[in-house]
DNA sequence: TCATCCAGTTAACAACTGTTCTCCGTAATT
DNA sequence: AATTACGGAGAACAGTTGTTAACTGGATGA
């Protein structure tokens, strides 16, 4: 099935890779509204002209940079809901989102940024995926024996406000990564306090 | 007390805001950090070295549009956190936060995209304005009966999650703005359950 | 009334932007 | 071995940007 990619082809995807990389770099110090294609283009090395043999504009890789970040977040938001929410396991989940912000954190920059940023595809785009992430939560907690009797759209209300707090929760751990100890020490407190709120408000939802 | 202002100071403040009306106009479609000093000036059909009579850069003006944003957010917190939550009561302060949205998206969408955004001095404008407001909530919430016997980090670790929480649904009702009402609909349901949710939670959290 | 102040103007600067067109070298195809 | 396809380079385009300097004219205060 895995057609063997050309000489040229590797080079092109390299190159590609290449544009994103720098992108995501860059972007650590400004929006992509503001995001120049020469500023890319210098940054790789690479002559201008070439960026449009892979991107139509700025918004077009930002698109792309959506589709990477969102890929990186996927396998860690499964496995921070996937079990039920005992209080030791809300501990995990926040420590597993604490090591995701740490080993990409230019991703979860990119997605806080861009979600209510200024170029409308993208914010389409990362709805888009993040409605998807909502009904992949949905389906996990369908799982749990704690939603019997649960209503489909509780259900997905439920899981957006999950994947909203942990977006919230992401963005302070990125904030706070060049604090001191003490203060990544509070935020892990203060996001599990607040796991475990909503998940005492799972628990009485009805009766 | 009032000190009576002169001709000149008076047009002076008029052009300053005249300023910030046309920046916060073109902020709807692109980000701060790509904001251009002479596009604002050009908006207002002043020259673009008038710019520099009020503000240092275009992270100066943001900041100054941090201040007039969250003047206008400040009596709708009140407003919709003040009273205790009962059910009829969070439906009450959904409505206030549409209302809201409605009489300035600008100021809304200003905030939900620069809280995150490229420009570090408004970021940290808006998240110390924030964390005031955070503070007020928790003060309100403390004269609640239901709080009794609520450690006083808790009580701000819940007043952050409704702030959050009130951002989170502002930005939803801003999306929803041109939708029809059906749309809207849809989000008023989620943004009460949402709420009423976090408020079960907050019923039960203590046995 | 007269000197001072100061918001806003005009002109000019080098540096930068996205985009087009033409060209080159080499991998891919025949 | 000959031909085509194509990622990238180079140069040039008009238009934009932030910032400086010197200037104007009317409100301000003595």
């Amino acid at each position: 099935m895995s057609h063997t990619l050309g000489i040229r082809q590797v080079q092109k995807q390299k190159t590609r890779q290449a544009l994103l990389d720098a992108a995501l770099g860059l972007l650590e110090e400004q929006s992509l509204s503001s995001l120049g294609l020469r500023e890319v283009t210098r940054a790789v090395g690479v002559a201008p002209t070439a960026f449009y043999r892979h991107f139509r504009s700025t918004a077009d890789l930002g698109v792309a940079l959506v589709e990477e970040a969102l890929g990186s977040l996927h396998p860690m938001i499964r496995q921070t809901v996937s079990p039920a929410d005992s209080d030791q396991r809300i501990e995990r989940a926040v420590q597993l989102i604490a090591h995701h912000v740490d080993a990409y954190p230019a991703h979860v920059r990119f997605l806080a940024r861009e979600r209510h940023g200024g170029v409308q595809p993208v914010r389409e785009a990362i709805r888009e995926q993040l409605a998807r992430f909502a009904e992949e939560v949905k389906a996990e907690l369908a799982k749990d024996p704690e939603s019997r009797g649960w209503r489909e759209d509780d259900l997905l209300m439920l899981a957006h406000l999950y994947v909203d707090q942990m977006l919230v929760t992401s963005s302070l751990f990125l904030e706070a990564q060049e604090a001191p100890a003490e203060e990544r020490e509070r935020v892990t407190q203060l996001a599990t306090r607040q796991m475990r709120l909503i998940s005492v408000g799972r628990r009485n939802w009805l009766g």
